[in-house]
RNA sequence: CGCGGGGUGGAGCAGCCUGGUAGCUCGUCGGGCUCAUAACCCGAAGGUCAGAGGUUCAAAUCCUCUCCCCGCAACCA
């Protein structure tokens, strides 16, 4: 491990994942590009040449759309992207060197050199194919717009290219019951053809890679995937699309994901001509080092299909992909009606952005688990360590010092007062430490040791009692503070690539230039400080409560008319035609036999009897309320003609209703409707 | 035997790899101080380290099994 930047250590390219021209982005997207900002920033003040690259994603059809809905260009849509997200990076500190977007000329240029040699090397091939096409809107419906059940494993409402269920890909045409998710409809077939990699060509290069370049869990869950089956990776899109025309074709476009992570290199070629840099060093020749930082949900693309394009094309490979879990908040997924899913902008309308900053490295340790955001821990931690303990002690020391004895600092001497260079050699040598966990991206360990720091001066500034120490020795009271103020500056130093803006402001205090990493090596014993002004205040709850409610969705105008009937919460379709309700086929049935599948953890198998339209096999998922025992030969209510499902473990012939709390979670009741005696199988239900 | 993470005083976590008095922060209670942003310092209460078995002189730590929780996945038509 390399603690000190020298001229042997290698220059990094870090990147963080592009974030999509769609929306905003919200705190759960920052735990990366916040892990990223502060590992650059260490490298960068421990100096080491390291360039941070990131930018939009800006094609696909979503964007599109969009821009559709919006009615103005593709290109207003994500120039807008780009502002707003460059602001909400900027206002959080992440500092990119260059933050840029794929829709630019140099990512078309690498986007055709990378088709063109996979073209070349044999390694895609154009089929004819099937593709889905929309009547009514006009369009191919690409992956992420038509909505079906995935052909695998039967998961119901799962996009054209891949199973979030499963994690099988797949071709949007092998969607079962396909719907243009735009409009509703039903799709119709039209021949197409189609452009793919293909990556099982790789596979064994890319058994290897994942092992040395990933986590080991990612590695684990990849190799599933390369041993298993190993699908051609379909890169092309038909028109109308928004994107980069394949060369040789007339309407066909590379798919997002084909020209999002070269966005990492024509980024940094754009970076490298502004900068005077050479691009081939970060890309092409050996003495550099590339990592990505992505989040769990896109390892695919990154540990399989991009180290495969790269190899194809002659590039260097990253040498490690990390990855980063989830964010929770109060233990739980983000949530919109909670007010969780808290936007990067409407947090800084209420808080402070360091606050976050500090939060999330106290608990990042480099590791895949998922992050959770505590609001209570959130306000006790920041309070408590970074107000309390480290930013409390520059106050102490910084104002009597300025007040009472004209600011200056003296020499440490030990011979007057030994405790005093105890204490700051013990700070000093805390930092080796420090240093091993930043580089390591263990930012809560590191923090932990910045903490220790502060609770050692503190115990020493106590001991000293400068308040009355003052009235009998000034002079040995500007050694105790000078001491006090020595770790304080240490702390801002380690502090620095988390809290840059803090660090700034400490070292103005102290009269001094903006920290590097070996300015820890000096003790300050003489000099001026500046007048003490206030460098963090205390999280007022109230003010995350704020920002709680700000993030809940504007309940508009909530149901003043109490609507004592609709107690179906009807989907945010509307009201419902009488004849659209006389399609559902409401029967009375009755439970012949009932028994638990064993291998599923919900369902219960069920055969009913619907008098006149026979038995029929359901397959219902209430086995965590009911024991089948108990249900056999109850009457209840099922819909009949909705179309039969193929499942894991047989046909359903139908749905048995059953009544639940509509939030799900909490109240784990389930409850199968009865109908009032009198009722025969067979009776429709209106 | 689907993949992975986890179960340590009220809360959040460290310790586990490299066995040897169970630690940190918050919270609670009592005391001190009054320089500092109601901050800081001292002390106390509170844990059979999920459970069982095994290895060992010695297990939170190693091995085996079991239970529970959380993501993802499989099924909730």
């Amino acid at each position: 491990m390399t603690t000190a930047g020298s001229p042997s250590s290698p220059k990094r390219l870090v990147t963080a994942a592009l974030p999509y021209a769609n929306g905003p982005i919200h705190i759960g997207h920052l735990v990366g590009y916040l892990q990223a900002d502060f590992w650059v920033r260490w490298n960068k003040m421990n100096g080491r040449d390291c360039v941070y690259v990131c930018g939009d994603d800006t094609h696909g059809t979503p964007i599109m759309v969009k821009a559709r809905e919006l009615k103005i260009t593709p290109e207003e849509l994500i120039a807008r992207a780009h502002a707003e997200h460059f602001k909400d990076f900027s206002d959080f500190g992440v500092e990119f060197d260059i933050y840029s977007s794929t829709n630019t000329d140099e990512n078309r240029k690498f986007a055709e050199e990378f088709y063109v040699k996979m073209r070349d090397a044999g390694h895609t091939n154009v089929r004819p194919i099937e593709q889905l096409f929309c009547n009514h809107d006009k369009m191919f419906l690409p992956d992420r717009f038509v909505k079906g059940v995935c052909p695998k494993c039967g998961a119901l409402e799962q996009y054209g290219d891949s199973c979030d269920k499963c994690g099988a890909t797949y071709a949007a045409t092998d969607l079962k019951n396909p719907a243009c998710a735009i409009c509703g409809s039903t799709p119709v077939v039209k021949p197409s053809e189609t452009i793919a990699f293909k990556v099982s060509d790789f596979r064994d290069y890319l058994r290897v890679w994942v092992r040395e370049h990933a986590p080991e869990e990612v590695a684990n869950k990849l190799s599933e995937w390369i041993d298993g089956e190993l699908f051609d990776w379909d890169i092309s899109r038909d028109a109308p699309y928004f994107g980069f025309k394949i060369p040789g074709f007339e309407n066909k476009y590379f798919y997002v994901w084909m020209d999002a992570p070269i966005g990492y290199i024509s980024a940094t070629e754009q970076l490298c001509k502004k900068t005077g840099r050479s691009f081939d060093e970060y890309w092409k020749t050996s003495d550099s080092e590339i990592y990505h930082f992505i989040g769990k949900d896109i390892i695919k693309f990154h540990c399989l299909f991009w180290p495969a394009m790269l190899k194809n094309v002659g590039f260097k490979s990253p040498k490690q992909v990390f990855v980063n879990g989830f964010l929770t908040v109060n233990g739980e997924k983000m949530s919109k009606s909670k007010g969780t899913l808290v936007a990067a902008r409407t947090y800084l309308n209420h808080l402070d952005s360091s606050y976050l900053r500090y939060y999330y490295a106290s608990k990042l340790n480099g590791q895949l688990q998922d992050l959770d955001l505590g609001l209570e821990d959130f306000t006790n931690r920041v309070n408590s360590d970074l107000v309390g303990k480290m930013t409390n002690l520059g106050s102490r020391g910084a104002q009597m010092l300025g007040k009472r004895l004209d600011g200056r600092l003296c020499a440490l001497d030990g011979k007057r007062d030994a405790e005093a260079v105890k204490l700051v050699a013990s700070a000093i040598a805390r930092r080796k430490a420090i240093a091993e966990h930043f580089e390591n991206r263990d930012f809560a360990k590191a923090l932990a040791e910045v903490r220790d720091m502060a609770d050692d001066a503190n115990k020493y500034f106590d001991e000293r009692a400068p308040w009355n120490l003052i009235k009998t020795d000034p002079e040995a009271t500007r050694l105790a503070l000078t001491a006090t103020l020595n770790v304080f500056r240490q702390i801002a130093i380690a502090l620095k690539p988390i809290l840059p803006v803090y660090a700034d402001r400490v070292a103005k205090l102290l009269n001094e230039k903006p920290y590097a990493w070996a300015d820890g090596e000096r003790i300050l014993e003489s000099g001026t400080i500046g007048e003490y002004e206030h460098l963090a205040t205390r999280i007022e709850a109230e003010k995350v409560n704020a920002m709680i409610d700000e993030s809940k969705p504007k309940t508009t105008e909530p149901a003043k008319t109490p609507a004592p009937k609709a107690a179906v919460p009807t989907a945010d379709s509307g009201p419902l035609s009488i004849d659209t309700f006389n399609q559902v086929d409401l029967r009375i049935a009755k439970i012949v036999s009932a028994e638990a599948v064993p291998e599923a953890d919900k369902l219960l198998k069920l055969q009913v009897d619907v008098g006149p339209l026979g038995t029929r096999q359901i397959f219902a998922g209430i086995k965590s309320a009911y024991d089948p025992k108990t249900l056999e030969g109850r009457l209840t209510v099922i819909v009949a003609n909705l179309a039969p499902r193929k499942m894991k473990f047989g046909m359903s012939e139908g749905m048995v209703l059953a009544a639940s709390d509509p939030d799900g979670g909490a109240g784990k009741g389930l409850f199968i409707l009865s109908p009032d005696a009198g009722a025969k199988p067979g009776d429709r239900v209106k």
